[in-house]
RNA sequence: GGCCCCGUCGCCAAGUGGUAAGGCAGAGGUCUGCAACACCUUUAUCAGCAGUUCGAAUCUGCUCGGGGCCUCCA
């Protein structure tokens, strides 16, 4: 069975078939420019990462298109309180952008346009909607008449009448109907404006993401996504200005990810419990945030705290363990052929897990079976004469990195990575690394003249203060506790 | 008030009609001078109630609890 993907449209898992066999249009809502991104814009773009990998991974060709909200109310408060342009203030924000997301292992997008690219694009759709009817101008504004568009609020499922009751008119608009929506802003003074037919202005929200979709994948695409509070209003609104303005079908498969909650309430800045993630990259491991958000399906909420973290911290671990002990027990050995059945039963698992609407909590179980697998193996006595089994843990090694690149994880050299967690765990306790270097250097004097007491005497002494000695054959080394 | 989602072992988390994956933590064991890693074994009837069904965590209804959207928001 193929890929089959929830569909918020239909609120089902649908089966994906691409507009055109073979390949991909997604397109996904990025950021306004005009704060750091918090975990949750990190969940958001890891998931789409994720999905965009996954796809190309499955042979499909993937068009992926993120733009950057270089305009807007918020971008021109904040410039105006910095007294700098919202011009330097966005391109403050997409480089900090930018930096987050390699931090944190994203591959880049086919296409990352930004909104002020594209005002032509913009004027031009709000031509074709005012002249369709679906539009009109209204003193310096162009507003979308969503009466006149009879599939609104199919996709956030609600009601025209109820949502009225709530509806309000802000200061200063001229609208119809209160439900109807900003297309085109016209300038006041002091605002970053362009040309228009209504006079000089600035695009409202939604018109952008319909500009940008329409000019680099088409009127019509395969994939739109975006977090889950973007469905009303944002994603309602683009449908109905690009359905309006095309007469064609926008999108095929809407996909929503789910929130990221912080000790189980909702992140919000009023709550003080925000998180930036710079902020959250100087305490934990760039990868292990992104395992901690793979391992729960997409569309769940994610409850981010420092147990958690722990935990995805803990997990990722074995991994690495499992990869610096394959390696070590392997290497050296001339194989010629591999072993591929280990490898590809994970793989194939992998692929069910995936191909059931990117199911990344179960496609890790099974990469952590694989990792059994591989241990179980490389325990077995006189291993390393055995070449079937030599092979079979190559096979699964190299498997496991391989569909791990799918997830974005086990990117680092095993070795490298569990010393850095490790010299970052140690930053939390009172010793430092030359302390205990000369500890074991005590103990290992102890025990080469047979004081196993005093040798263990310091083995209880390091482990109370946190440090657990591992003996191994090339020397004994240590760990966090 | 309207709409939507969720409630699975101590914690995290799969499972959407056929008899409960995986991880972390815990217990016992093998290995180890001791320990750690690894490996083996072990721990749930799925918020509650009532239905549908030969059969339900999975479908329906109700109750309780939690969350989201309805204003900017990933």
């Amino acid at each position: 069975m193929g890929l089959r993907v929830y569909n918020t449209m239909s609120g089902k898992k649908e089966e994906f078939q691409p507009r055109v066999p073979g390949k991909v249009g997604m397109y996904v809502c990025g950021v306004t420019v005009y704060d750091y991104c918090h975990i949750g814009h990190a969940r958001a773009n890891i998931v789409f990462d994720v999905i965009y990998r996954y796809l190309q991974f499955s042979g499909y060709e993937t068009t992926y298109v993120r733009n950057y909200t270089d305009v807007d109310d918020k971008i021109i408060n904040r410039a105006n309180e910095r007294g700098i342009s919202s011009k330097e203030l966005a391109e403050e924000f997409i480089t900090a952008f930018d930096e987050d997301m390699d931090a944190l292992g994203l591959v880049r997008p086919t296409h990352e346009p930004r909104a002020t690219e594209y005002i032509d694009k913009i004027v031009e759709i709000c031509q074709i909607l005012i002249d369709k009817g679906f539009a009109y101008a209204s003193s310096g504004d162009v507003y979308y008449r969503v009466d006149k568009f009879d599939n609104y609020l199919q996709l956030s499922k609600r009601n025209m009448e109820e949502m009225q009751a709530g509806a309000r008119i802000a200061p200063g608009e001229q609208k119809e109907n209160p439900m109807d929506f900003a297309l085109w802003k016209g300038a006041k003074p002091g605002e970053p404006s362009w040309e228009s037919p209504w006079g000089d202005g600035r695009p409202g929200w939604h018109i952008e993401c319909s500009a940008m979709s329409s000019s680099l994948l088409g009127d019509s695409f395969d994939i739109h996504g975006g977090g889950r509070d973007l469905i009303f209003p944002h994603h309602e609104n683009e449908i109905a200005q690009s359905e309006g303005a095309s007469g064609k079908p926008f999108v095929k498969y809407w996909l929503h990810n789910g929130f990221v909650n912080v000790d189980q309430e909702k992140m919000s800045k009023s709550l003080g419990n925000f998180f930036t993630i710079r902020d959250i990259l100087n305490t934990y491991d760039a990868e292990v945030i992104r395992f901690f958000i793979l391992s729960a399906q997409y569309r769940s909420p994610i409850d981010f705290s420092d147990q958690n973290l722990a935990e995805a911290q803990s997990g990722l671990r074995r991994f690495y363990e499992a990869f610096e002990s394959a390696e070590a027990a392997t290497e050296g050995i001339d194989l010629r052929d591999l072993d591929r059945e280990e490898g590809a039963k994970v793989e194939a698992k992998f692929h069910e897990a995936m191909d059931d609407d990117f199911n990344t909590a179960l496609a890790i179980a099974h990469l952590f079976d694989g990792v059994r697998t591989m241990n179980r193996l490389v325990a077995i006595k006189k291993f390393r004469k055995k070449t079937e089994l030599v092979a079979q843990v190559r096979d699964l090694h190299a498997t496991i990195l391989r569909l791990g690149e799918v997830l974005g994880l086990y990117r680092s050299q095993p070795t490298e990575w569990l010393e850095k967690v490790k010299l970052a765990g140690l930053k939390k306790l009172e010793i430092t690394g030359e302390e205990i270097v000369d500890l074991i250097e005590q103990r290992l004097q102890a025990r080469s003249g047979k004081d196993f007491a005093r040798g263990d005497e310091i083995r209880g002494e390091l482990e109370a203060r946190g440090i657990l000695l591992l003996d191994t054959r090339e020397g004994t080394n240590w760990r966090l506790k």
